[in-house]
DNA sequence: AATATATTTAGTTATTTAGCTAACTATAAA
DNA sequence: TTTATAGTTAGCTAAATAACTAAATATATT
């Protein structure tokens, strides 16, 4: 029962079953890529991930400095569970919009989306502390 | 999405789990017999069930001052999704505790049940209403 | 070697939710 | 028709969790 809560958990919240829906229309996403998609920070995106790879749901390995996402094999989700969400997702507006930006998203480089998240999270200090370096 | 959420929701917690299961072994269980297995408040009982309906996955139905639950049909969840539970839920010691324990609720009537669960939760008041009531 | 940077972890805060008791509703029995 | 009772709803508290920023870690570039 501990194992199936954990499944359930890691799939019962709105921004993972989009990371979820991410990962069966490209079945290799960054970090980067999924941080971009749901709008959120970075360390935010990380924890849901991470709680996902926890559940079995996803696997990651790292490449360089990046990391990649997907689907990990049926032994948690059999393929007809897949098909049951995948069906139970259709209907959404969400979802259908996830998936156009997803396809813009995808023409970016991730130096450049990662480039971009870092502007947006500048702090105050940051700033100061870059005018110190003189840039 | 959302109804994916409230289904998903409405599976992901440990009690939730054992009425399904207890529901699985039992099709049609009343409000006291699920209060009785999980030795948790009525209301606390109540609000659990009226999520699992809320979602889709009991129905229930009024026979005199008892309300009865079962499973719904297939349309919320798929005999497939049904039997992943099923079999995720196997190996769980409380899950095998609990069919043992709802064979002995069974052979109880739901009169007993229900006034062993009223005498639980005799407040002090209650108690001094008596005394005042002269019983 | 030193610096930059992608992701994770730590620490905090706000929201959600599971639990309780008490009050209420609807049915049954006296 | 009054009283008892099964279940629900309301109102509260404590625990779990999603979000954020800042600090830490690990890899790549200069």
């Amino acid at each position: 029962m501990k194992d199936l809560l954990l499944i359930l958990k890691a799939l019962s919240d709105r921004n993972r079953l989009r990371i979820f829906n991410a990962l069966l229309r490209y079945d290799e996403l960054c970090a980067c890529q999924i941080t971009e998609l749901l709008q959120i920070a970075g360390a935010t995106a990380s924890r849901h991930l991470s709680l996902m790879v926890a559940a079995g749901i996803l696997k990651s390995k790292k490449v360089g400095r990046w990391v990649h996402f997907s689907l990990d094999g049926p032994d948690v989700l059999s393929d007809p569970v897949v098909d049951w969400i995948k069906l139970k997702l259709n209907t959404s507006d969400q979802i259908e919009k996830d998936l156009k930006t997803l396809d813009c998203i995808m023409r970016i480089p991730c130096e450049e989306l990662s480039r971009k998240q870092r502007e947006k999270t500048k702090s105050y200090t940051t700033n100061n502390q870059e005018m110190i370096h003189g840039k």
